[in-house]
DNA sequence: AAATAATATAAGCATATTCTTATTTGTTTG
DNA sequence: CAAACAAATAAGAATATGCTTATATTATTT
Protein backbone atom coordinates (compact mmCIF):
# COMPACT_ATOMS: atom_id res chain seq x y z
CA UNK A 1 0.00 0.00 0.00
CA UNK A 2 1.35 3.08 -1.14
CA UNK A 3 1.68 6.35 0.60
CA UNK A 4 -1.19 8.11 -0.91
CA UNK A 5 -3.44 5.28 -0.58
CA UNK A 6 -2.75 4.98 3.40
CA UNK A 7 -2.86 8.94 4.09
CA UNK A 8 -6.51 8.69 2.00
CA UNK A 9 -6.84 6.43 4.56
CA UNK A 10 -6.12 8.59 7.72
CA UNK A 11 -7.35 11.60 6.46
CA UNK A 12 -11.14 9.54 6.10
CA UNK A 13 -10.19 9.06 10.05
CA UNK A 14 -9.38 12.27 10.85
CA UNK A 15 -12.89 13.62 11.74
CA UNK A 16 -14.59 13.61 14.70
CA UNK A 17 -18.20 12.72 13.73
CA UNK A 18 -16.88 9.70 11.43
CA UNK A 19 -14.65 8.47 14.74
CA UNK A 20 -17.91 8.08 16.36
CA UNK A 21 -19.55 6.67 13.25
CA UNK A 22 -17.14 4.05 13.29
CA UNK A 23 -17.14 3.74 17.25
CA UNK A 24 -21.26 3.12 16.87
CA UNK A 25 -20.46 0.51 14.24
CA UNK A 26 -17.90 -1.34 16.26
CA UNK A 27 -21.21 -2.12 18.39
CA UNK A 28 -23.26 -3.18 15.50
CA UNK A 29 -24.49 -2.62 12.14
CA UNK A 30 -26.71 0.75 12.11
CA UNK A 31 -28.68 2.27 8.78
CA UNK A 32 -28.12 5.69 8.11
CA UNK A 33 -31.66 7.00 10.08
CA UNK A 34 -30.05 5.47 13.61
CA UNK A 35 -26.95 7.17 12.49
CA UNK A 36 -28.61 10.28 12.51
CA UNK A 37 -30.68 10.10 15.64
CA UNK A 38 -27.99 9.07 17.54
CA UNK A 39 -25.78 11.29 15.90
CA UNK A 40 -28.13 14.47 15.69
CA UNK A 41 -26.39 15.61 13.00
CA UNK A 42 -28.57 16.06 9.35
CA UNK A 43 -28.98 12.97 7.21
CA UNK A 44 -26.78 14.62 3.99
CA UNK A 45 -24.13 15.47 6.88
CA UNK A 46 -24.49 11.19 7.64
CA UNK A 47 -24.09 10.34 4.07
CA UNK A 48 -21.11 12.33 3.31
CA UNK A 49 -19.48 10.72 6.22
CA UNK A 50 -20.48 7.44 5.49
CA UNK A 51 -19.06 7.79 1.97
CA UNK A 52 -15.68 9.20 2.83
CA UNK A 53 -15.42 5.74 5.08
CA UNK A 54 -16.52 3.73 2.27
CA UNK A 55 -14.08 5.47 -0.66
CA UNK A 56 -11.57 4.60 2.43
CA UNK A 57 -13.05 1.27 2.23
CA UNK A 58 -13.15 1.40 6.08
CA UNK A 59 -17.10 0.58 6.16
CA UNK A 60 -18.98 -1.39 3.52
CA UNK A 61 -22.87 -0.85 2.80
CA UNK A 62 -25.42 -3.14 2.33
CA UNK A 63 -29.20 -2.25 0.88
CA UNK A 64 -31.56 -4.02 2.65
CA UNK A 65 -35.00 -2.48 1.68
CA UNK A 66 -35.50 1.01 1.47
CA UNK A 67 -32.68 1.09 3.81
CA UNK A 68 -29.03 1.15 3.84
CA UNK A 69 -26.82 -0.55 6.49
CA UNK A 70 -22.92 0.54 7.08
CA UNK A 71 -20.95 -1.54 8.52
CA UNK A 72 -17.36 -2.30 9.53
CA UNK A 73 -15.42 -3.52 6.63
CA UNK A 74 -10.94 -2.48 6.78
CA UNK A 75 -9.90 -5.70 6.20
CA UNK A 76 -7.41 -3.95 3.85
CA UNK A 77 -5.62 -2.33 7.14
CA UNK A 78 -3.43 -4.05 9.24
CA UNK A 79 -3.30 -1.36 11.95
CA UNK A 80 -7.34 -0.76 11.80
CA UNK A 81 -8.09 -3.38 14.22
CA UNK A 82 -6.31 -1.42 17.25
CA UNK A 83 -7.42 1.99 16.04
CA UNK A 84 -10.63 0.70 16.62
CA UNK A 85 -10.02 -0.19 20.23
CA UNK A 86 -8.70 2.83 20.69
CA UNK A 87 -11.94 4.80 20.55
CA UNK A 88 -14.37 5.36 23.30
CA UNK A 89 -17.12 3.26 23.76
CA UNK A 90 -20.37 4.61 22.67
CA UNK A 91 -22.48 1.56 23.10
CA UNK A 92 -24.81 3.59 26.00
CA UNK A 93 -25.88 5.96 22.51
CA UNK A 94 -26.98 2.37 21.18
CA UNK A 95 -28.95 1.45 24.29
CA UNK A 96 -30.32 4.76 24.74
CA UNK A 97 -31.78 4.66 21.09
CA UNK A 98 -33.28 1.01 21.66
CA UNK A 99 -34.98 2.41 25.22
CA UNK A 100 -36.51 5.34 22.78
CA UNK A 101 -37.95 2.53 20.31
CA UNK A 102 -36.18 3.86 17.29
CA UNK A 103 -33.57 1.16 17.29
CA UNK A 104 -36.24 -0.60 15.03
CA UNK A 105 -36.66 2.65 12.58
CA UNK A 106 -35.34 -0.01 9.92
CA UNK A 107 -36.99 -2.90 9.76
CA UNK B 1 -8.51 9.79 25.04
CA UNK B 2 -11.88 11.41 23.52
CA UNK B 3 -12.81 11.60 19.99
CA UNK B 4 -11.42 14.99 19.08
CA UNK B 5 -8.10 14.18 20.27
CA UNK B 6 -8.38 10.79 18.27
CA UNK B 7 -9.23 13.22 15.46
CA UNK B 8 -6.26 15.74 15.29
CA UNK B 9 -4.12 12.61 15.79
CA UNK B 10 -5.82 10.66 12.50
CA UNK B 11 -5.63 13.91 11.01
CA UNK B 12 -1.79 14.86 11.37
CA UNK B 13 -1.36 11.00 10.40
CA UNK B 14 -3.75 12.27 6.99
CA UNK B 15 -1.16 13.59 4.66
CA UNK B 16 1.71 11.80 2.20
CA UNK B 17 4.45 13.97 2.93
CA UNK B 18 3.96 13.64 6.78
CA UNK B 19 3.11 9.93 6.72
CA UNK B 20 6.82 9.69 4.56
CA UNK B 21 8.57 11.69 7.77
CA UNK B 22 7.37 9.29 9.67
CA UNK B 23 8.74 6.66 7.43
CA UNK B 24 12.17 8.23 7.39
CA UNK B 25 12.60 8.87 11.03
CA UNK B 26 11.41 5.06 11.42
CA UNK B 27 14.76 4.36 10.25
CA UNK B 28 16.90 6.79 12.03
CA UNK B 29 16.59 10.16 13.86
CA UNK B 30 16.97 13.47 11.14
CA UNK B 31 17.39 17.57 11.09
CA UNK B 32 15.05 19.39 8.90
CA UNK B 33 18.11 20.14 6.74
CA UNK B 34 18.25 16.11 5.97
CA UNK B 35 14.76 16.30 5.62
CA UNK B 36 14.39 18.70 3.13
CA UNK B 37 17.06 17.03 0.86
CA UNK B 38 15.15 14.08 1.01
CA UNK B 39 12.03 15.27 0.26
CA UNK B 40 12.69 17.42 -2.36
CA UNK B 41 10.63 20.45 -0.59
CA UNK B 42 11.30 23.30 0.85
CA UNK B 43 12.23 24.35 4.47
CA UNK B 44 9.35 25.93 5.44
CA UNK B 45 7.02 23.04 4.35
CA UNK B 46 9.03 20.52 6.29
CA UNK B 47 8.66 22.90 9.56
CA UNK B 48 5.39 23.23 9.27
CA UNK B 49 4.61 19.56 8.60
CA UNK B 50 7.08 18.29 12.17
CA UNK B 51 5.12 20.75 13.51
CA UNK B 52 1.73 19.43 13.15
CA UNK B 53 3.57 15.62 14.17
CA UNK B 54 4.54 17.47 17.25
CA UNK B 55 1.50 18.63 18.02
CA UNK B 56 -0.13 15.81 17.65
CA UNK B 57 2.66 13.84 19.66
CA UNK B 58 4.00 11.85 17.20
CA UNK B 59 6.86 12.99 16.48
CA UNK B 60 9.59 15.00 19.75
CA UNK B 61 12.68 17.38 18.87
CA UNK B 62 15.86 17.99 20.24
CA UNK B 63 18.01 20.82 19.88
CA UNK B 64 21.63 19.64 19.07
CA UNK B 65 23.98 23.12 18.42
CA UNK B 66 22.38 24.69 15.69
CA UNK B 67 20.25 21.54 14.58
CA UNK B 68 16.80 20.62 15.36
CA UNK B 69 16.47 16.65 15.61
CA UNK B 70 13.12 14.74 15.11
CA UNK B 71 12.24 11.37 16.11
CA UNK B 72 9.37 9.31 16.39
CA UNK B 73 7.44 9.82 20.00
CA UNK B 74 3.70 8.65 20.50
CA UNK B 75 3.82 6.37 23.17
CA UNK B 76 0.18 7.53 23.65
CA UNK B 77 -1.15 6.25 20.94
CA UNK B 78 -1.65 2.47 21.24
CA UNK B 79 -2.11 2.20 17.66
CA UNK B 80 0.89 4.28 16.14
CA UNK B 81 3.43 0.95 16.02
CA UNK B 82 1.00 -0.95 13.99
CA UNK B 83 0.53 2.44 11.90
CA UNK B 84 4.46 2.68 11.66
CA UNK B 85 4.99 -1.12 10.64
CA UNK B 86 2.59 -0.37 7.57
CA UNK B 87 4.83 1.79 6.02
CA UNK B 88 6.61 1.77 2.97
CA UNK B 89 10.44 1.12 3.27
CA UNK B 90 12.38 4.80 2.67
CA UNK B 91 15.53 3.13 4.04
CA UNK B 92 16.85 3.86 0.71
CA UNK B 93 16.53 7.55 0.56
CA UNK B 94 18.80 7.12 3.80
CA UNK B 95 21.09 5.34 2.10
CA UNK B 96 21.17 7.92 -0.99
CA UNK B 97 21.42 10.71 1.44
CA UNK B 98 24.86 9.02 3.04
CA UNK B 99 25.82 8.38 -0.63
CA UNK B 100 25.95 11.31 -1.40
CA UNK B 101 27.69 12.56 1.79
CA UNK B 102 24.75 15.06 2.33
CA UNK B 103 23.83 12.85 5.61
CA UNK B 104 25.78 14.36 7.94
CA UNK B 105 25.15 17.83 7.13
CA UNK B 106 24.06 18.21 11.04
CA UNK B 107 27.27 17.48 12.53
C1' DA C 1 -48.68 4.31 -11.22
C1' DA C 2 -48.90 7.57 -7.38
C1' DA C 3 -47.61 8.60 -2.79
C1' DT C 4 -44.42 8.00 0.81
C1' DA C 5 -40.03 6.92 2.95
C1' DA C 6 -34.90 6.37 3.09
C1' DT C 7 -30.79 7.65 1.22
C1' DA C 8 -27.76 10.00 -2.11
C1' DT C 9 -26.19 13.81 -4.69
C1' DA C 10 -25.66 18.76 -5.96
C1' DA C 11 -24.56 23.45 -5.11
C1' DG C 12 -23.02 27.11 -2.33
C1' DC C 13 -20.85 29.04 1.65
C1' DA C 14 -17.58 29.17 5.64
C1' DT C 15 -13.57 27.37 7.46
C1' DA C 16 -9.28 24.66 7.28
C1' DT C 17 -5.19 23.03 5.02
C1' DT C 18 -0.98 23.42 2.40
C1' DC C 19 1.99 25.65 -0.27
C1' DT C 20 5.04 29.71 -1.38
C1' DT C 21 8.01 33.80 -0.31
C1' DA C 22 9.61 36.94 3.10
C1' DT C 23 11.09 37.67 7.62
C1' DT C 24 12.45 36.44 12.38
C1' DT C 25 14.59 33.75 15.96
C1' DG C 26 18.28 31.01 17.72
C1' DT C 27 23.12 29.16 17.56
C1' DT C 28 27.85 29.08 16.40
C1' DT C 29 32.14 31.06 15.17
C1' DG C 30 35.47 34.54 13.80
C1' DC D 1 29.37 41.66 18.50
C1' DA D 2 28.86 40.72 13.54
C1' DA D 3 28.43 37.31 9.96
C1' DA D 4 26.67 32.94 8.58
C1' DC D 5 23.73 29.13 8.99
C1' DA D 6 19.57 26.36 10.64
C1' DA D 7 15.00 26.42 11.71
C1' DA D 8 10.60 28.71 12.85
C1' DT D 9 7.05 31.87 11.99
C1' DA D 10 4.11 35.08 9.25
C1' DA D 11 1.21 36.30 5.53
C1' DG D 12 -1.22 35.42 1.45
C1' DA D 13 -3.06 32.48 -2.36
C1' DA D 14 -5.00 28.10 -4.01
C1' DT D 15 -7.28 24.04 -2.91
C1' DA D 16 -9.87 20.94 0.17
C1' DT D 17 -13.27 19.99 3.68
C1' DG D 18 -17.67 20.02 6.05
C1' DC D 19 -21.85 22.03 6.70
C1' DT D 20 -26.53 23.50 4.98
C1' DT D 21 -30.66 23.46 1.91
C1' DA D 22 -32.68 21.76 -2.20
C1' DT D 23 -33.32 18.11 -5.33
C1' DA D 24 -32.79 13.39 -7.21
C1' DT D 25 -32.73 8.45 -6.77
C1' DT D 26 -34.30 4.00 -5.11
C1' DA D 27 -37.54 1.08 -2.77
C1' DT D 28 -42.08 0.20 -0.73
C1' DT D 29 -46.95 0.31 -0.32
C1' DT D 30 -51.53 1.05 -1.64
Amino acid sequence: MDFDQLADCHKALGDKTRLRILALLREEDLCVGELVEILKITQPAVSQHVRKLRNARLVKERRQGQWVYYSLDGKDYPFYSSILQSLPDLSAEITRLKAEGKKGICT
